[in-house]
DNA sequence: GCTTTTTTGTCACCTGGGTGACACATAGGC
DNA sequence: GCCTATGTGTCACCCAGGTGACAAAAAAGC
């Protein structure tokens, strides 16, 4: 049998993450938390699936990780009691990035996102989401890319890198996206972490596979191939 | 000689990063947004000094980077004309973590954060701030993690991974700091993304070499010597 | 245009870390 | 306590990608 925690205003104000609330507003968000005990080793939440709720753990270890293409596990961290995880959800409209799975047995408590905001702070949640979208957005795209990075073959890294700069300085044209950017290969070894001669090598072999193409010094891609080669699946939306 | 661009409410609600605001909101905004030219190659911030402004990429490319230990660059990503960068400076006294400097000319325009927290949101700065530290500050540490992993060995990665997990599991100890963790070498093979042999070996090597020691199947490490192998300063606060 | 500098392409060679295989140690389960 | 499952330690072998070196091609200066 195990017994419920005590979860009273003193104890959460103790954590890093409310100290700065009034006791008013931890007890509001009390009121509204729902307590869950998790087993070892039981998904709390998948990769992919809408992301609607904001969790703190109480006590107990929790584990963010995700799988990629080739099966192979990436432990992305490990959260302590006392933090606030599944943080996607208050950004609008995002999917779980990384699953999540009690590490070992677990309390934890669970929130609206709106909820949340609104109590703590006072501001529209939709305002508050948007900007939370503008600004560390990119943080969040990045960290995506280096969690994939970790399991991927260098040609698969390339791949993924070429994707995110289309996405960002991609123009479409009659050939596939051109990228307005003059991009070294040395630049692309950098931004991958390899050295310069195997990224032209890899680069050539793209070319050849008509993966991307050269025009002078600017790159045309094809993100459908690009997304193959990278090991993602064909197209989200 | 450079035209300056023109910077009206009409164009900065055209970005992603603003199209909810009010015409009222951005006016202001723009009102205190110092504009200006910055040529190719020129740094705009360094690692490590403390993160004041905010800054939007007007036009041009810019560039965020770091430089490892052993002097490797590594190029963690390219920021597009409308996006805002510099984000750091919107958590409590936080340092830049990355280099950022034109990666062609570019016309930037710089904000204090609390300006164009208090414009968009009005609510208080220092409020918004903690939260953005209690719930995306562990986004920014393992970005700052994964970045590093960018241009480490395993012996390297192992050392700021194990450092990390100290900080977050870790209890002083009259041999060191105890990690109340249960931890398999194939779970560190996971986080640092490595095969769980070589784990093995590597973790024999740092007993041998006495950075950690092992009380049954509990780690003791020595921070200071992790920070040696990890390649980092000897610890900064 | 010509010259200098920067990029690209391609070698041959080396090494860190992946893989598979197996023996041994440890920890739970009951 | 014994048995089984799980974790650790250590091989021998292989391969992706790093390194250095150099030639050819493009760009940039002037």
């Amino acid at each position: 049998m195990v017994r419920t925690p005590v979860l009273n205003v003193a104890t959460i104000r103790r954590l890093k993450a409310f100290s700065w609330a009034t006791d008013r507003q931890v007890e509001r968000l009390l009121s509204h938390m729902r307590l869950q005990y998790v087993e070892k080793r039981t998904v709390l939440f998948n990769e992919g699936i809408p992301s609607d709720s904001l969790y703190l753990l109480v006590s107990g270890v929790a584990k963010l990780s995700l799988r990629s293409p080739d099966d192979e596990r990436v432990l992305v961290s490990l959260v302590a009691p006392g933090e606030l995880f599944g943080i996607t959800s208050l950004m609008p409209g995002m999917h779980r990035a990384f699953r999540s799975e009690a590490f070992s047995d677990c309390w934890v408590g669970a929130v609206r996102p709106e909820v949340f905001v609104t109590t703590l702070l006072d501001c529209p949640f939709a305002e508050f989401s948007a900007m939370m979208e503008g600004t560390v957005g990119r943080w969040f795209a990045l960290l995506y890319r280096y969690t994939r990075f970790q399991s991927s073959s260098l040609r698969q890294k390339l791949a993924l890198a070429l994707l995110e700069l289309a996405r960002k300085f991609g123009v479409r044209d009659a050939r596939g996206t051109l990228l307005i950017l003059q991009l070294t290969h040395e630049d692309l070894a950098d931004l991958v972490g390899a050295s310069r001669q195997k990224v032209t090598e890899h680069m050539k072999e793209l070319e050849r596979q008509q993966v991307l193409l050269r025009d002078r010094r600017k790159l045309i891609v094809h993100p459908d191939r690009l997304r193959e080669t990278a090991g993602l699946p064909p197209d989200e939306k």
